[in-house]
RNA sequence: GCCCCCAUCGUCUAGUGGACUAGGACGCAGCCCUUUCAAGGCUACGACCGGGGUUCGAAUCCCCGUGGGGGCACCA
């Protein structure tokens, strides 16, 4: 439907969890490559040896996969800007920074960390505004430094900001961004154990991988005008930037930290992608959730993976921070399960109910899906609603059995006449048992809540489940007529 | 402390100078439907952060406050 097909990227690095955050992200981005018809890529940003966790590319990979996300190109899928993690690009970042310092826009420094610190102290201590490098090596003859660099000494290439003007970064959802050069640093773009940092190489992937839009969390902001000096320094052409809000914790007030995680987790919530899955989440139900935090929908707010492709635009982008809100995960997670057809519910609420060690076979299931369908509002609800379905017998609470107003040995009196009025039908489909239970009611006196009440206990062994009468036939004659039998004998025994 | 970003119902948002009596969604409350719980339908409650400008006219543009958020590493 649009211009040119877009090349957008997400860029995790593999430190910990997979967040909504990036999920978000990730979603955003496909779906501009999705109606341009671009592509997708996922890049590895690997380059903190220190902070990698052993399988968290995986987790990466399988999120994505889960929320249909899939990306065209990625360490796991391969593709033809390869390699799609950066700690197998070495070579290029330090071919990029060797250019750099050919051109003068950046320079080995050989401070030690040592020398550093003491440095930041005497700053802090001065009280200065920004505590930044001081440019001792920055003021080395180009000679001398490459004959350092030559001998074998230990360095960094440090980018050389402007020290005076401004840089002026546009960003497509908030506008020009104007900042004063002499806040900004001599960031390090090189480490001393040849890796680059983020900011190199994520400009020089993203001009390598010819991405054009880059959209990443408004973390990103105050080096933004840092990444946009480090491409104007090659003389590269800029991709369009998009820097969506961050995403708050429920109560507004910051980042989610650990202790929210843990506090969501016993909701039954989670902000983390792969726990959602366990949760009882369906994809299409987070992926909504997840769009509306920072995309500003006009109405019609429920939206499938391609009605999304359909409507999105960066254009109605939001600049301001969302608050996390776990009702409206729930909203649309219930929301999408109506939509789903009773084939595809059944078949995705079968391992919950199969994981507490029921035996469920596809024929009732099939008959049970449609009784719960618009009860659930996560997946793993299944099991509340339907697991007296799948069981042999079951085992109530005697005293939920006793009608509200009524005693045990009336309620026992209502169970045995019920008892005898569904021992007389043919077969127990909803059609043949309700009016002759209905009409029992009239006769009796009794109020339907009391009697159906009594009823609904005594077969589904809760006082919450489906319709009364449909899952009396899904159980079936034979079985219904012992659980009230048992019934009886519970509230005889009283 | 310094820099940057943001600012409409409790929350997510629509709104791009007059069509605004500020719209939708979640949540909340009530009603209807109903054998329970839901779902669904209807109704109610509920916001333009403050102050100055600009303009015939400002939620919308500008400035200043205030509030909130983010960032100040050889982390991303």
């Amino acid at each position: 439907m649009d211009q040119k097909p877009a090349r957008t990227r997400l860029a995790p690095s593999p430190t910990g969890r997979f967040h909504v955050a990036n999920a978000r992200n990730a979603l955003y981005s496909y779906l501009i490559a999705r109606q341009t018809g671009g592509q997708f890529i996922l890049r590895i940003e690997d380059t903190d040896q220190r902070r990698f966790v052993p399988g968290a590319e995986e987790v990466i990979a399988r999120s994505l996969d889960w929320l249909g996300l899939t990306p065209d190109e990625s360490p796991f899928h391969g593709g033809p800007y390869g390699p799609y993690r950066q700690t197998e690009r070495r070579d290029i970042y330090q071919h990029y920074s060797k250019r750099l310092v050919e051109t003068g826009h950046a320079y080995p420094c050989f401070c030690t960390p040592e020398r550093l610190d003491q440095m930041r102290k005497e700053q802090e201590a001065r009280k200065v505004d920004r505590v930044r490098y001081d440019g001792l090596c920055r003021r080395l003859d180009p000679e001398e430094a490459a004959r350092r660099v030559a001998a074998g000494e230990k360095y960094v290439i440090r980018f050389k900001m402007p020290y005076e003007g401004t840089t002026t970064a546009h960003d497509h959802i908030r506008g020009d961004i104007v900042t004063e050069n002499r806040y900004l640093d001599d960031y390090v773009l090189l480490k001393s154990d040849g890796l680059p940092t983020y900011h190199l190489a994520a400009m020089v992937d993203d001009h390598e991988m010819k991405i054009t839009h880059v959209l990443r969390s408004a973390e990103w902001l105050p080096t933004f005008p840092l990444h946009v000096q480090i491409i104007r320094a090659f003389g590269w052409e800029e991709p369009v930037w998009l820097h969506p809000s961050i995403l708050l914790k429920p109560s507004g007030k910051g980042k989610m930290s650990k202790r929210d995680a843990a506090a969501a987790m016993k909701d039954g919530h989670s902000t983390f992608v792969d726990d959602l899955d366990g949760l009882g989440y369906i994809p299409e139900g987070v992926l909504n959730w997840i769009a509306l935090m920072g995309w500003g929908v006009a109405d019609d707010d429920v939206m499938s993976l391609d009605e999304m492709i359909e409507r999105f635009s960066i254009d109605n982008l939001t600049p301001s921070p969302a608050a996390i809100n776990f009702q409206k995960l729930d909203h649309f997670n219930g929301t999408h399960i109506r939509r789903l057809t009773t084939e595809q519910l059944a078949q995705r609420v079968k391992s919950f109910l199969t994981e507490t060690g029921l035996e469920v076979d596809d024929d009732t299931l099939l008959k049970v899906t449609p009784l719960i369908r618009e009860r659930l509002v996560t997946l793993d609800d299944s099991i509340a609603f339907a697991s007296f379905f799948f069981k042999d017998t079951i085992e109530p609470n005697p005293e939920d059995l006793i009608a509200k107003g009524l005693d045990a040995s009336q309620s026992a009196a209502i169970a045995r006449e019920s008892h005898k009025i569904l021992a007389s039908l043919p077969e127990m489909s909803h059609q043949t048992a309700e009016p002759p239970m209905r009409e029992f009611v009239e006769r009796s006196g009794w109020s339907a809540n009391q009697v159906f009440g009594i009823l609904r206990v005594a077969v589904t062994g809760q006082k919450v489940s489906p319709p009364l009468f449909e899952s009396m036939e899904v159980i079936g004659k034979e079985k219904v007529l012992e659980r009230v039998q048992h019934a009886i004998s519970l509230l005889e025994s009283l």
